[in-house]
DNA sequence: GCTATTTTTTAGGCAAGTCTAAAATTTTTT
DNA sequence: AAAAAATTTTAGACTTGCCTAAAAAATAGC
């Protein structure tokens, strides 16, 4: 199959995204602010890419991805996610700042230079958010994630992402040390309220809130 | 004023390219055959530049750069030649892939990601075809630069950039130890047939014929 | 279960950018 | 300098992606 147009490639991920968060259909009001256009516009556009078969569309009911659009939805996040470690590592861009720069890069498609950009970065596994970057193969990075909330007391994990990026919850982060790629070991938990003592990096005590531990992703286990 | 859409960038960039090569304007057909489109839809193009305030236009006669043109393009041009250079010096692409590929990436515009690409790469004043970066006002680095083949006996420089960028030239630079940012010191000059014997990094004397000794453009007395 | 509200789709329009075919202009040839 | 050839422009059409306004369908309220 041919390439597709930027907007396509934009509503592809974006219905990705959508879907991640949990539903397993999208509305086109949904996708509309997020892409921020109109529901008639994204009509249109959910009629052309259920022609090409990247949808399953079904008229007032919804939007799922199908195994192709699926594909491609990750391959355009490989490169968004891939784009997004050189602007934090390589330009000192926050992570913060990188997604809306990342939107135009992703949309470059040669080939050759997705491959080569994710060795000269020492082919990350995850982005400055924490999310996992695709293979060449569209496929994700399999090790499970659950909920810092999850986690029994006396597990550890590595922090690997966080569903909240507002800028008060992230400097909330940095305050108390909490940071991608943190060792994270549960001492303990309150059950009345779900709050948490963790201890980071084998260094450092922290109490967080039922909130904030529903906020972060922690992968078990590894080193 | 507001933004270009790539499409005028594209034109924009094309045209001030062949400008460069010397005439004083350019022909539909020209650009058509640059940008690899039909000459109808060339002239709808500049119809709308002209508009814009971005060419001189004069019908079935020829097109040049307003000031603003000249000041845009040369933005573009940046962003082009730092891709380059980025795409050569860190993804290790050899100097004749990366045209095509910093193509679609000079058309992302967001500002700081310049800035912090060009501190990145050490503000880099030439690409890596030997062609000067402007800088962020849209100047031209002003060192002169001559024809090897003007270069008085004597005299030495450094090469900085050629004109023809065949592979089959390029190939034979690389043979006889020719390349961008060599040291170039004209040992002799023969009047007849206009060849020369150079001296490269005070190291390896070749001979150059008057053809190619044209196609090399040189920078007197720097290091 | 019918009405009101919200969501979604259709209808129609618009700008960008491209194309082909035909007309206008310039250049070349003889 | 007139005819032929080449170049360039116009005219008309098409696609993409967006919009507004109106119609259709689904959901919520009572």
């Amino acid at each position: 199959m041919i390439g597709l147009s930027p907007a396509e490639e934009n509503y592809l991920r974006t219905i990705y995204d959508l879907l991640a968060e949990g539903l397993d259909k999208v509305s086109t009001n949904e996708i509309a602010a997020a892409v921020h256009t109109k529901a008639a516009s994204v009509s249109d556009m959910l009629k052309r890419l259920a022609e090409k078969e990247l949808i399953d569309y079904r008229k007032y009911y919804g939007v799922s991805l199908t195994e192709e659009g699926r594909k491609r939805a990750l391959h355009i996040i490989r490169r968004h996610r891939l784009w997004e470690v050189f602007l934090v590592d390589k330009l000192k861009f926050s992570w913060d700042e990188v997604s809306a720069i990342a939107e135009e890069l992703e949309h470059v498609k040669a080939p050759l230079l997705v491959r080569r950009l994710d060795e000269y970065l020492g082919f990350p596994k995850f982005d400055p958010h924490g999310d996992p970057i695709p293979d060449e193969f569209g496929e994700l990075s399999s090790k499970p994630r659950i909920l810092l909330q999850e986690v029994p007391v006396g597990q550890s994990g590595k922090i690997v992402s966080v569903s909240d990026s507002s800028a008060a919850f992230l400097k909330y982060l940095d305050k108390v040390g909490i940071y991608i790629g943190a060792k994270v070991l549960v001492l303990e938990k309150t059950d009345y309220d779900g709050s948490q003592e963790l201890f980071i990096d084998n260094q450092k005590k922290v109490f967080v809130s039922k909130e904030v531990a529903g906020n972060i992703q922690v992968m078990l286990h590894p080193s």
